[in-house]
Order: C-alpha cells, then structure tokens, then sequence
DNA sequence: TTTATTTATCGTAATATTGCGATATAAAAA
DNA sequence: TTTTTATATCGCAATATTACGATAAATAAA
C-alpha cells in the first residue's frame, strides 16, 4: 500500500525514523553539509551549490526545518538558512543514544 | 520524477543517505532493537514481534542486510538474524563524524 | 509605480516504497 | 516419501517521494 503502518510503534521509533528519513536523501545531506561549512546562506546560495532546481530545493529545506534541524530566517526578499544547534544537538544525541545501545558480546558469532 | 540524482553527490553523500534512508522506517528500527535486545533471533520470532506479515518482514530484514547492518545465518529451516558488530561500528562512526562536523559558535542567532 | 529578485506553492509525471496474499523453495520431521 | 515449518520471492494495489516548469507572493530596487 505504501502507507507505512505507524500505529504498531512506539513514538520514539517514529520519531527517529522520521529524523532519518529526512538524513535518507543526498541533496538533504549536502544541504546541511554545506550549512554547516559557511554556518549560513540564503535559499538561493544552496539552488546554485546543489545543482538542483529551486523547486526542489525548496521542498529539501521544507522538510530540514519541518523537523526542526535548520531554522531560517527572513531576510528582505530572501530567507537565510542555518543550522539549528539546540535541535541539531538533540538529534545527535537520539542517534547516539540509539547506536550505544548495542553492546557487542565477546563472541565470533552472534547468531544462534 | 521520484529518482534522485545521486550522480551530482559525492559517494560519502549517497552512501550516508543511503544508511539514513534504512534506518528511516520504524518497522525497521523496531528489529534493529529486537535483535539488540535479544542478541539474536530467527525472522518468525520477529514477525510475531513486529506484527507485520511475514513477506514485509522479510523486505524490511533484506534492505538491513543489504546495507551490512545485520546478518542472517541459516539454521536448518530459519534464519539467524544478529547485528553485524564490525558494520555496525562502522555506521555508528559515521553518523558520528557527520553530527560532530557542526560546531556551533556562541551567537545567539547564526542565521545572516 | 514598475521592475527585478527571491522564495514558496501548485500541478504533474516518473519512480520508489510499503504491505500483503499467493506461491516457490528448502530443510526438518513424521 | 509425505508433511510440516520457515523463509524468500512474485505480483499487485495503494501511497509516498522526487523533480521541475509554471506561477504566486512579497519585498527591494529602479
């Protein structure tokens, strides 16, 4: 059906698979990766980085700030993106959190 | 179109997103933390977990082990599935090194 | 006021993902 | 050998995502 059935999870497994949902697109992970090398820029400065159509970009950054790892902020006729440090700094702590929870055994082989 | 450009990103790029994209379905964080919380299981015993239909579950184990996240070893009928230790690292040093690329500045707001 | 600049939204086409019933496959058990 | 058990794959329907041209909206510049 491609409705993905997120009634049978808990909110934290939504809610961190929606945060890497977001990370699971290229264009998305250069946004942030271009972001975090000039700490700002205007949509336009991304279109022209990226090398995709203003359109896209446009819904690229839409997603970024619907859950809240940039921010942007109006600038006369443009809008200037950046990072948002309190909410980038949670996100990394969630993936972490998720990544430190397994502890590998001493043991060649896990499985069974 | 629904198909990314991935030729106009580097292979770092695709490759994280590609990871991210994996981890980005609940169903499969769900098994991840299964499979880290009983160190491994066969795939019925992640069905009855779950609570999605066998084939789904099956889809979802394939796109984790294309990735190298987990592995499965046959046993007899079953299947074994267990975190892939070695990956695992791997992809936990990368989402790292990706979130500590951003250090953020004391600004109050770094936007322009 | 008119024009340029910048971003957001709409509409649409192409492709991808999700989920599952039906079925194939393969090994164990009877 | 037949049956059971467990998993993978096929095929399909429903929905989601990606990309972009056209256009709207809003401010700055002329």
């Amino acid at each position: 059906m491609g409705v993905t059935k997120s009634d049978i999870f808990t909110e934290k497994q939504n809610h961190l698979a929606d945060l890497a949902k977001v990370l699971g697109h290229p264009a998305r992970i250069a946004i942030l990766q271009h972001l975090i090398k000039v700490n700002a820029c205007i949509g336009g400065d991304l279109v022209n980085e990226i090398g995709l159509a203003q359109p896209t970009i446009s819904q690229h950054l839409k997603e970024l700030k619907r859950v809240g790892i940039i921010q942007g902020t109006i600038e006369g006729t443009s809008v200037c993106y950046c990072i948002d440090p309190k909410n980038w700094a949670a996100i990394q702590t969630l993936f972490k959190t998720f990544f430190d929870d397994f502890k590998p055994i001493n043991q060649t082989d896990l499985c069974c």
